[in-house]
DNA sequence: TTTAATTACGAAATCGTTTTCGTACTCTTC
DNA sequence: GAAGAGTACGAAAACGATTTCGTAATTAAA
């Protein structure tokens, strides 16, 4: 009596497999005193459906995968929870793959969920990548997924990302108006959506202002840690008079933060910065750091309904409709950072 | 065409399905030509397995959960990034599960565990719950399972922490040696291991140091946000002659940084503190916070290795051996807010 | 009373693998 | 050249569910 099944379960009750198998699921072919008496005993002798069996008879698995660049990230992992939320409502199952921001290893996931593992995929793309053959391959074996983010705008497939035009722009004004005299947007790398789009914000602001294109800096820090540690350090030597700071990355504002702290560098004195971040800290730092937050939490809840949503339609005829491409607010915080 | 098996790849290549699956599995039954006529069809046609009907019919899914009470905490997502690396390497993939500090959902999701979804499970457990029938019943099943930070010591499963109790000693020795009069631990609740065993070394520092328990206080915030928040706030006021506060964790560290700042109290001038914490930012705080700052990735390593050798060895005779009982030291870092 | 519909269940196929046997065939070996 | 060993494959039985289809028994309709 090692392991229950079904079948088991089906012996005991002198009942025969499929009829057990409809009542656990109240199929309208079973009467109430019938469906009663499985339940019962299923739950006595602790029941429960191999999932194996399930998924492969069904060909569906009640799982979701999540594919992030990383996870110690603030950002990234209160996305997790925004995710976790609407699955486990749904008694869905969650897949964590990191891709430690490379692509290949984004291809490589993305390539091994095409066995069918998972019923949607919910990405932020590792970017840096003009290789978009594994999400057409996805589209073709109709794995539904939707893209949070960090978006891939060739790809026909949904999206949540935030007004990351609006905020470069509305954070570089205010820099703008913070006296600043040199500007420097900090990057990953040149190609990921929503930080090229904060990119087109800032220099959208800029030129409106029309500032100087010799002001104008496009630090691209990689996502190498001690590399862009370096790259960043070297920008800043030496600095520029009134610099403002526009980092596109919460990661890359405390590299700042700690490289000014090593050279000596007065913020907001000498420098000031604003960052896109998720830090449940940055009104405590020294000094404090003007942010623009993005509701993370919500992204993800927001993701996951539109995969769900995806998943269920799945096969449906789909409505002639357009594509889903929910844009959330960022907010802005003004500190001690940009202060004049 | 739609989907490819293994069924129409053998008809392809007029062999057997059973021929096809032993060449796919480098079976010293079939000979090099043949392997190497079915790997090259199988990539051409980009086969991939079934997990599922690979899953039930071995009977392992090549898959580990992680149940943690959190994520979106430094701490936790940095053993995940360990755990994720160890696993990646192995080829298994890595469920989430949040319990969000509550037992019932910790036993919930183990209980569901039971049904075989996954090869082993990684746990932190979420205390205050004095029910161990789960795990016992994850130990009837024979599913391996690893306790990280947060053990149950009640429980025959082994388990990777850190030296809380040394540590814990240690920086209330600091505290003392800070010259504080009064002193403080901030703790969760009372019914998980790794605090309590710091309580215990903080006690004992304190005992040592012939402190008067009339200045020794211990604080149980909670794991309620808003709540918590209200007890610390409660809690300094009014404020204790030279208040020195170990946080048991880097969550109420920044509430207390927080509350501080509302009401005006001066860190470290009037209250110094030092918290475990992961936070990459404790050195850019105001005042830079003092730590005990946990081996986090390393843990996630370790347990992950430890899971997967359990894994392993399952149905195999256990060798006679005291359980694996990994021991991680935490790293001290004084900084500005213990200063005297 | 006969026919049709409904109810409540069971047999068996199926999902896509893996694995156990069985068996032709070739090759040694004495 | 007979026996034994080794090679290379195939048939079929699992794994444990779900689902289709068939069918007795009962009820309702004509």
């Amino acid at each position: 009596m090692e392991n229950m099944n079904i079948k088991k379960l089906a012996k005991e009750l002198n009942l025969s497999v499929s009829t057990v198998s409809k009542a656990l699921h109240d199929s309208y072919e079973i009467k109430a005193e019938t469906k009663e008496k499985v339940l019962a005993l299923a739950k006595q002798l602790n029941y429960q459906p191999n999932p194996f069996a399930s998924s492969l008879r069904r060909n569906s698995s009640k799982t979701i995968a999540v594919v992030i660049p990383e996870i110690a990230h603030n950002f990234f992992s209160l996305v997790i929870n925004g995710i976790e939320s609407i699955a486990e409502e749904l008694k869905y199952h969650v897949l964590i793959y990191i891709t430690h921001e490379i692509p290949e290893k984004e291809e490589q996931i993305i390539r091994h969920l095409l066995n069918g593992r998972v019923d949607g995929i919910l990405i932020s793309s590792s970017g840096t990548t003009n290789n978009n053959a594994h999400y057409h391959e996805l589209i073709q074996k109709g794995i539904p997924f939707v893209f949070f983010d960090r978006a891939n705008f060739d790809i026909d497939a949904p999206r949540v990302t935030t007004d990351d035009y609006q905020a470069g722009f509305q954070a570089t004004e205010h820099l703008i108006k913070s006296q600043c005299k040199h500007f420097a947007f900090l990057s990953l790398s040149n190609q990921m959506s929503a930080i090229n789009h904060r990119k087109d914000g800032f220099l959208a602001a800029l030129n409106q202002y029309q500032i100087k294109p010799s002001h104008v800096h496009i630090i691209e820090a990689g996502t190498d840690e001690t590399l862009s540690f370096q790259i960043i350090r070297d920008s800043l030597q030496p600095l520029p008079e009134s610099l403002g700071i526009f980092s596109s990355v919460e990661k890359l504002a405390i590299q700042t933060y700690h490289i000014c702290k090593e050279i000596n560098i007065k913020i907001p004195k000498q420098l000031k910065i604003i960052s896109f971040s998720n830090l449940p800290t940055a009104a405590l730092l020294n000094p404090a750091l003007s942010t623009l937050t993005q509701p993370a939490f919500s992204i993800g809840k927001e993701a996951a309904l539109l995969l769900f949503q995806n998943i269920k339609n799945k096969g449906k005829i789909q409505p002639i409709t357009t594509l889903p491409n929910v844009v959330l607010k960022s907010t802005i915080f003004i500190r001690e950072s940009t202060k004049i």
